[in-house]
DNA sequence: CAAATCTTTTAAAACGTTTTAATTTTATAC
DNA sequence: GTATAAAATTAAAACGTTTTAAAAGATTTG
């Protein structure tokens, strides 16, 4: 209070804007906001007044009286892979286009971050919520159905639950890439897979098992590793599926950036790839297209689900009516580059 | 209006938990923050009506009433990078343990977005920001200014701005990597540099001019390129300085990111690192400790800046008196890896 | 047991907007 | 020039909290 005297220069609110203008506060509102009931002449004289003052709504009032903050917030597992910056990058850009802002939560696969993020719904910091996460157990899921706001989740939810959902087939973006690796003469395949216990590392071993049987070929436990879906997860998984099997001829990851931390490990070892050992990525990161082989991947159209789970929120956001829960499936795609490709010998 | 009688379960407010308790909403309030002045049985009977009837404050009008939002804002110009998103970890933990929240927002080296991000102050959408961006000119400089909240620079500000500001020695960083070069047996260093108009640029330039001339090497213009501070610039940059000089020994990249991406180059040339040339980069990212061969760095210590900013910026906003600009300047580390060591012929 | 003190509760004001409904002003029609 | 309609303005209420100052109730003191 002191405080707020002594260190700060007045903050103008649109009474000081009224007084200047000799009119009242309720002409202020209408005539910033450029309403046709206030005259033409007094909008600009209004306005010309509060650009002199710097006026500056203050939206938090604004927020209590609309009961909208125009904030949006994403929650995403993990910020330092690629794939969700460019999530995150489409949704702000389709957020932007709506006049809302995107608040950025890195939940770090943390359940408590992603519970407080919910819970920022509650408190009105947000209008609606993006959330992605691999681990949607009944905590999360309850919390998000308790929300009362529009909630949009990528990646997968059991059936029956009524809440907003883009999901990617991402069992079938397996086998599509594994269907490549046996078309270029590959018979060994090992797989390094996410953390065993999440929805996406599930889907993936149910396409690899699937993609293995039409092919005719042996499935064995040994053939998978389950480690972090990061860059040192796909390093240390394909060190341990090596020690396992000296004889692999190729490797599937279960995201690009294990892919690249495969790739590492493999150069470490003095392997060649494709020569020695092919290897496939899944999400098709920008990176795959630069780095050493290029890496043969499958798209799981992340800008596309970013997009669609935007337009579901918005949709839902401005409904007038109470909308059935929309359930979107995308479906991947096989981007082949070097890292994949059939050797001539 | 009527779309939220008809969707929403009805928004429990402080009015409703009085009804319930049969006392005032005043008594409401101090209960549920547990004052003292409330009966301690009163506390908890209110308490559990509140929790009865799922009563969730509503932030937005608590943050109207206290003028304070506990939401801190920090703007990346790339949170592709991973040094950025090493910084908004540190800078998220810093704040979580004070009760703020943080809103991330990725500029994208656009200049709007910076300054969108700095409007939202004035709207009272966070109490303070931190900002990082590699160009703070006039504009950016006016608008930081002239907000009437907290502010905090990562970065290199002109001298006689009163912002407060974390920066990192980068002129010395590059002379400690070079150093290291040289010391290792490496003559004919290359700089692939950053966008020559940034502020890091422009000292890193500085650094490398001023190393080459301690060490009585020549410099000339055509050894420096410029481009993106990202993987691809470095690829690029790559590319474009070893079709300028056939006989580079060292290449140093004006970060990591642009480091891997050179390392990429070579070795789609088939240049060997460090046997046929030496690479270092800056930034110390955690990609650097894993990838082939590992990539000596120049730490900035990003971890650090963001706790500095953090520890600024709090102290700024808890602070009853007004303080005076601090500046603090943190000091590059050099850590050697494969990547530049000497090559015993 | 009245006075004084301390504890607990509360009515009302405040935060800065938007909106509603009423009032005033201006324009149009006869 | 009056009656009527239309346009512009405004006072007051509302959004959901916290805070202030006052009132009410409980406890201690002499």
């Amino acid at each position: 209070m002191n405080k707020l005297l002594l260190e700060l220069p007045k903050i103008i609110t649109i009474h000081d804007v009224a007084l200047a203008a000799q009119v009242s506060i309720a002409t202020v509102s209408l005539a910033l906001r450029n309403d046709s009931r206030c005259a033409a002449k007094t909008v600009t004289r209004v306005q010309e007044i509060a650009a002199q003052l710097n006026y500056v709504p203050n939206q938090v009032a604004r927020s209590l009286q609309s009961s909208t903050t125009e904030t949006i917030t994403l929650v995403v597992p993990d910020i330092g892979n690629p794939v969700y910056v460019a999530m995150a990058k489409v949704i702000q850009r389709e957020a932007r286009a709506r006049g809302f802002r995107l608040g950025l939560v890195n939940s770090d696969h943390q359940r408590s971050e992603e519970l407080y993020a919910i819970n920022g719904l509650a408190m009105r910091h947000a209008d609606a919520l993006i959330i992605c996460s691999l681990n949607p157990d009944a905590v999360l899921i309850e919390a998000l159905s308790r929300a009362n706001a529009p909630v949009c989740f990528i990646g997968r939810l059991p059936a029956n639950i009524e809440i907003d959902n883009v999901r990617v087939d991402s069992e079938i973006g397996v086998v599509l890439g594994m269907n490549q690796l046996v078309e270029a003469g590959h018979q060994r395949i090992g797989f390094v897979n996410g953390i065993a216990k999440t929805v996406p590392a599930k889907a993936r071993l149910e396409g690899f098992k699937r993609a293995l049987k039409q092919h005719h070929l042996p499935y064995s436990a040994s053939l998978v590793v389950h480690h972090d879906f990061s860059f040192e997860g796909g390093y240390a998984g394909t060190r341990q599926l090596l020690e396992r099997h000296s004889n692999l001829d190729a490797i599937f990851c279960a995201n690009d950036v294990m892919a690249i931390g495969a790739l590492h490990r493999l150069r470490e070892v003095g392997l060649r790839v494709p020569q020695d050992l092919a290897i496939i990525g899944m999400d098709n990161i920008a990176e795959g297209r630069v780095c050493t082989p290029t890496l043969t991947s499958v798209s799981l159209e992340a800008e596309e689900r970013g997009a669609i789970a935007a337009q579901l929120l918005f949709e839902r956001l401005q409904a007038e009516t109470r909308l059935e829960t929309r359930r979107v499936t995308v479906q991947p795609r096989l981007v082949v580059r070097q890292s994949s490709l059939r050797v001539v010998a």
